[in-house]
DNA sequence: CATCGATGTGCATATATTGCACAACGGAAA
DNA sequence: TTTCCGTTGTGCAATATATGCACATCGATG
């Protein structure tokens, strides 16, 4: 048995940032692009695009921009306020896991 | 926005207790029946019951005893592992959430 | 002006969730 | 002893959600 944990940012009771979330923007970020995005994630590119969009749309914010054709077929980065978000996720999730699994070590022996 | 948190036990990657089924567990606690503790979570018996032998199952450790027939047509009750376990996942969990509120506002203003 | 790899999207399929319907049960009351 | 009641337990259909395939579209570069 082993402890798990998950913390989101809702709008109207919307998912719009998770870690997963988090990590799929970083992959964009490191990567240049939602595809390569997708397969370091290890999902298809629709389930990315599907998930940043529906971000998107509920916090009513663009957090990556995208190029459509051009050299390389196109790409796609974050928006500045997309990084802010990241961060400020990051900030609120700092520390509570090892405290779980800290707790969780001396709870179940 | 607003930040939300799940904290989950597992077991063989699958759920075996959360905020959801600890809550469940008591109202059977609290009405002495599943049928009734649905009617208190707002699920169909067959969702209650399912979620209970689910966490059953993956433990192998009964969690409520029941009895079919009988005075009332029956009822269940929690066992004392279960009660362990639910005091055990409230002390994990304890504070988690208002520490995540209070981080929440600091950076959300 | 042809090429290439990426974005964007419709739609079919698979998977999980939910809920309805009904059988089985047994203590209590008649 | 027999009927009655509300509960447990379960098969299966209906619904919702997630997943993935296929393909059109785009535009800077050489």
């Amino acid at each position: 048995m082993n402890v798990k944990s998950n913390i989101w940012l809702e709008v109207d009771g919307k998912v719009v940032l998770s870690l997963w979330r988090v990590q799929l923007l970083k992959a964009v970020q490191e990567t240049g692009s939602i595809s390569r995005a997708a397969d370091v994630m290890d999902i298809t590119y629709r389930r990315a695009w599907d998930k940043i969009h529906q971000s998107e749309e509920r916090l009513g914010v663009k957090l990556v921009e995208t190029q459509i054709g051009g050299a390389g077929g196109g790409g796609a980065k974050i928006t500045p306020e997309g990084e802010a978000l990241i961060e400020k996720y990051i900030a609120l999730i700092t520390g509570v896991d090892t405290l779980l699994q800290q707790r969780f070590t001396e709870l179940f022996p």
